[in-house]
RNA sequence: GGGCCUGUAGCUCAGUUGGUUAGAGCAGAGGACUCAUAAUCCUUUGGUCGUAGGUUCAAGUCCUACCGGGCCUACCA
């Protein structure tokens, strides 16, 4: 590949929001964009990854309070959080920031001073409920009251669950406000409005574009169908964020500075590196490529207001959104009171990171569909694929390798046909990979353990040993099941990277690259090898899901 | 209420622009082997593709309705 078309990515993750915890719904798009990067960086790619805490908004604020610490002290605390958990599951950001910070603050700003000057600020009087106990206008999250249209008691601001009307907080009976639990009256006050409608032509351009998936871009040309409508980007005080440029009491909705926080990311990180240069990626008509991954419930923030914010603030867009489904567990939605809500943490505490994120990898695909994370499935699947084919070819090839041949490879290719259609394999993996077809590489690389497995069933080094004339070819069959297991380790390490570098070890090579691919490994000296991976136990999964856990 | 998505063997999923007897892995059954973390190999039983209609020479694949699930509906992030 030469110098010109060489490919330069940039890759963001949604910004986890620093009230609470990671779980396991967060760590799908985060183990599913890790992945996807670590395999462009594995072809030598120029790929960074990026993500931050979402540190703003009422949210933040109030959990503080209740805490008795400041906002920042509570950010400070769950971004350590965070990022501690990110790395045990191996998700390794290039830079991970907050949207706290002073990269941010200026660039909000810089966002807004732009917008207004392009005219696409607007200020507008509105009337809001406001908690006068508390002195705080209330989001719709904080108001209780009856459905004007069913009359169904407590029903939050925005819609009614029980007959799905949907309707603005002003209009429900009685309301209450659930931070005081007192009558909310209406204020009205001056907000700002990013003008939406302005963008109808350009966002036309960017649903025709072709990046976005087919579902995802049916879902924004409804919006589309219905009127885009201006978006309120001001708070009132009290509120922690970022203020806005020229008024005492108005601050930047958090939705605003949040993904103007990739950027900020992305600052911090060329300050640290010589050789980024930030315009480089975000200007108009940048040669590079950035990718957002996200969830679909955050549609809307990323596939209206972000390009149109970008658009309007001199920044290109995004090459392409890659969303992702919801997790459930067992079939069932994640929820504290159904006992599936599962923390990053307490699965660490029973299970071996890399099982989760083959399992994710084993079924993930391009499409937005839902993900269940079924627990049976989960331990059959980890057990049989990585430890049983895979990891089991290593574990009876070596064996032999180990004790009668002093660790050494043989110098022969005894199988050039079943290597040769590893090898060839990765083609077609890459490819997956490349479009996030994560399941079919899987499928794949598992294939390809079958074969080995077989070949080494047909070949039976176990009997041929005990035949003192066929000892070399016990050699060369081994050595053809290890070059196979390289292979497929290879395969398998944007998935598995702990693990390929512990085996990386056993094999005695350097880190392996997909480039090897295209090599084999014969005359080598390798080291001892010991059990890689645990199978899972059922009891390590009762523990987990035991609600005292 | 409106909209988007989704429903394939016991479980988890593939099924390319509609085209021969609907596939895989796991689980189950039978057998082989014993090098390997009770791993592996061979053979094999499971499906009127959510339901009911329709279009077509031909439908899991297109259309309609209904049933179940998920999400969105712009101020929870």
């Amino acid at each position: 590949m030469n110098q010109s078309t060489a490919r330069e990515i940039l890759v963001t993750s949604a910004l986890p929001y620093a009230n609470g915890p990671i779980h396991l719904g967060h760590l799908l798009g985060y183990i599913q964009a890790d992945i996807w990067v670590a395999f462009q960086k594995l072809c030598g790619v120029t790929c960074h990854y990026i993500c931050a805490d979402d540190a703003h908004g009422t949210a933040i604020m109030l959990k503080a309070t209740e805490l008795g610490i400041t906002p920042e002290q509570l950010i400070a605390q769950v971004q350590t959080e965070h990022l501690k958990d990110f790395t045990e599951f191996d998700v390794r950001f290039d830079c991970y920031h907050s949207t706290h910070s002073e990269e941010n603050k200026l660039l909000s700003e810089q966002f807004y001073q732009r917008n207004l000057t392009a005219g696409y600020i607007k200020s507008q009087m509105i009337t809001q409920l406001f908690d006068e106990a508390k002195q705080l206008f209330l989001a719709d999250r904080y108001v209780k009251g009856q459905c004007p249209r069913c009359k169904a008691t407590d029903q939050y601001g925005d819609n009614c669950e029980v007959c799905g009307a949907t309707y603005s907080a002003t209009e429900l009976l009685n309301p209450i406000s659930t931070l005081s639990g007192q009558p909310p009256i209406l204020k009205a006050s001056e907000q700002l409005f990013f003008d939406l409608p302005q963008f109808q032509e350009a966002l036309s351009n960017w649903l025709q574009s072709g990046s976005l998936q087919p579902e995802i871009a049916n879902k924004l040309r409804e919006w589309f169908a219905s009127g885009l409508k201006p978006w309120d980007i001001s708070r009132e005080a009290p509120y922690f964020g970022f203020k806005i440029p020229g008024y005492d009491h108005k601050y930047f909705y958090v939705w605003l500075d949040a993904p103007i926080g990739y950027l900020a990311s992305f600052k911090k990180l060329c300050a640290q590196r010589s050789d980024l240069d930030f315009d480089h990626y975000w200007q108009p008509h940048s040669s590079t490529e950035i990718y957002h991954f996200i969830g679909k419930d955050i549609v809307s923030f990323h596939g209206l207001f972000w390009p149109a914010l970008l658009l309007g603030a001199d920044y290109r867009w995004p090459t392409a959104l890659n969303v992702h489904g919801f997790i459930t567990i067992n079939g069932q939605k994640m929820s504290k009171s159904r006992g599936t809500f599962i923390t990053a943490r307490s699965y660490l505490n029973y299970l071996n990171p890399a099982y989760l994120r083959y399992y994710f990898a084993a079924k993930l695909t391009p499409k937005v569909d839902d993900f269940d994370l079924n627990f049976d499935d989960f331990t059959a699947r980890v057990n049989a694929d990585l430890v049983g084919k895979w990891i089991n070819i290593a574990s009876r090839c070596a064996k032999f390798i180990n004790q009668f041949f002093d660790h050494q490879l043989s110098p022969n290719n005894a199988a050039p046909e079943l290597l040769q259609m590893c090898q060839n394999a990765q083609t077609s993996i890459a490819e997956a990979y490349q479009q996030r077809d994560f399941s079919r590489a899987i499928r794949e690389i598992m294939a390809l353990a079958d074969q080995t497995n077989q070949y080494i069933d047909q070949e039976k080094p176990w009997i041929l040993m005990k035949q003192t004339d066929e000892a070399a070819r016990v050699q060369d069959i081994c050595t053809v099941g290890l070059n196979s297991f390289r292979l497929l380790t290879l395969y398998l390490k944007p998935v598995l990277p702990s693990l390929a570098t512990e085996i990386e070890t056993f094999l005695n090579i350097a880190p392996l690259q997909w480039v090897d691919s295209k090599t084999l490994l014969f005359n080598h000296k390798i080291n001892l090898f010991q059990p890689l991976l645990q199978r899972i136990d059922a009891k390590q999964i009762q523990q987990l899901m035991d609600p005292a856990s």
